[in-house]
RNA sequence: CGGGGAGUAGCGCAGCUUGGUAGCGCGCUUGGUUCGGGACCAAGAGGGCGCAGGUUCAAAUCCUGUUUCCCCGACCA
């Protein structure tokens, strides 16, 4: 009982989310600070997370014809000059190589933020005729983006991240391929990391510099602010037109090429924090928890419980990614890890378990208790991860669409976003300035235009002209 | 970039007001007893106080500069 005052716990979500969220990073082991001012150390499970990502990402970029390949890290600022929306868009958070050992360099050169000015060279020496597209490629690396302010996974000067870019002989095609990307991107979200998210398209105040469309998927964090969780842009032929990407067509017709790119990064790491976790800790999706079954043996130093508990585990690791916690701490500091870790189910198997040839699992997510026989066990354990997988993310769809409001006015979008954040839809006229004002009255943004659109009122929330689009405001990450 | 807070043992902190050569809890090591919700006993190891200057006989403690981290805001791909 006095051991129990001792053991520091996290910060209560309700009271100090950012504090939470630093503590849930830390504490479940997934990042770390480094000596590298904005950059963090991603430790092995949060690592295991990324990858799991990753794994199912890359299968289905290949699916659909995509092809990995790797640029440089450093880009020559003569490639900077090419695009110039593009370029007022990064320059302020670029960093520059200048030196070589003590030598100025003749031609400095910037470290990726992200990889246009590279793909649209190469694609200009490479295309040539319509039979060479389209380009269907995509890399895995970091990028760099000098932020002031970082925090862990959502917001780092160096982070991990898929950037893919494409080259297509029309417009149609790559707008094709921006809203086919988008919609892997949504699938994976929802169905494997169990985040709902809405679809839509940025406006022209939240694109991307340089694009000519950029969609996005935007998913609600437990807080009630909003995180861009990815996006794709179509770049038609601008980034074309600038880097002279050009090809001959069936017909000999010289024609521009069509582009786009695309990407998610590491900040969906943050993503799964932040939607899913809870007072106990972080709360993995089972599709990409690095463990998914931890078994914990109880009084194992009894005879036959640590060899029943090895056999156990051997046993599922066949089906599932499952580990055994050998440890000498107590039970419960182990379950206390489990759950703080975000292992989606636990098996605790001690003497009188093996007695009445049974163990006793607890899920994650709901903290339930199920006694189980141990016939049959790599059956019930992979149906119960499915339930898992369904059950956060239809809690997740319900808060989600608890905290979706609909607004009449600014105001009444401010007094939302003050008591109650959340996402708010509100109709809108188009015009840049209707959203400018929204910002500085209400210190919220545009997430996207959804692609399901419904009307919520008559006329603009904000100018009272005629109302165009709904779209969905929120404080974001 | 503006406002606020903080850098003392691996982690969390106290000590700075009134300078005298650093302390507590957890963790760690060893031995033993334990083991179904963060076990207990005993014996140990470990830091010179973010960094750089300055004042002083003497500086975690005072002064100056600098850097890093956290929070809020601005900015943002």
């Amino acid at each position: 009982m006095p051991a129990e005052k001792r053991v520091e716990k996290i910060t209560d979500m309700n009271l100090d989310f950012p504090q939470w969220y630093t503590d849930v990073v830390r504490k479940a082991d997934l990042a770390d600070y480094s000596e590298t001012g904005g950059c963090i150390i991603v430790r092995p499970y949060g690592y295991g997370v990324w990858e799991l990502i990753t794994a199912h990402l890359d299968a289905k970029f290949k699916e659909t014809g995509h092809e990995n390949m790797y640029m440089p890290l450093l880009i020559p600022e003569s490639l900077l000059e090419m695009e110039k929306d593009h370029i007022e868009g990064f320059a302020p958070e670029v960093a520059w190589v200048t030196h070589a050992g003590n030598e100025e360099l003749t031609e400095r050169f910037y470290i990726r933020p992200t990889s246009e000015p590279l793909f649209s060279a190469h694609y200009a020496k490479r295309i040539q005729s319509w039979r060479d597209l389209p380009c269907l490629y995509n890399q895995w690396c970091t990028v760099m983006r000098w932020e002031k302010t970082t925090r862990p996974f959502l917001r780092g000067r160096e982070f991990m991240w898929q950037e893919g870019h494409t080259a297509h002989a029309t417009k149609e095609e790559s707008l094709a391929e921006a809203l086919m990307i988008l919609d892997i991107y949504s699938n994976f979200c929802e169905n494997v990391l169990c985040i709902p998210v809405i679809k839509g398209q940025k406006t022209e105040r939240e694109k991307f510099a340089g694009a000519m469309s950029t969609y996005t998927f935007e998913a609600l964090m437990h807080d009630g602010k909003a995180l861009q969780s990815g996006t794709t842009h179509d770049f038609g032929d601008k980034f074309a037109r600038v880097f002279n990407i050009q090809y001959t067509d069936k017909n000999n017709q010289l024609q521009y090429a069509t582009q786009s790119s695309w990407g998610v990064s590491s900040r969906l790491v943050g993503a799964i924090i932040m939607v899913h976790g809870d007072n106990n800790g972080l709360v993995l999706p089972p599709g990409v928890a690095p463990v998914q079954l931890m078994v914990v043996p109880v009084a194992a130093h009894k005879p036959g419980v640590r060899e029943k508990a090895e056999e156990i585990r051997a046993r599922l690791a066949k089906t599932l990614r499952c580990k055994i916690d050998n440890t000498d701490h107590a039970p419960g500091w182990k379950f206390a890890e489990c759950e703080m870790k975000g292992i989606p189910l636990r098996l605790e198997i001690g003497p009188k378990d093996i007695e009445n040839n049974q163990c006793v699992l607890v899920r994650r997510d709901t903290g339930e208790k199920i006694t189980a026989p141990l016939d049959g066990i790599e059956k019930t354990a992979t149906a119960l991860l499915e339930e898992i997988r369904l059950n956060l993310f239809a809690r997740a769809k319900a808060r989600q669409e608890s905290q979706t409001f609909t607004a009449q006015s600014v105001p009444e979008l401010k007094q939302i976003l003050d008591t109650t954040p959340g996402f708010v839809k509100a109709m809108w006229c188009g015009a840049d300035a209707c959203e400018v004002r929204v910002k500085e009255e209400a210190t919220a943004t545009s997430r996207c235009i959804p692609f399901t659109q419904e009307r919520v009122g008559e006329t603009c929330f904000v100018c009272g002209g005629t109302a165009e689009k709904m779209v969905v405001w929120s404080r974001a990450y």
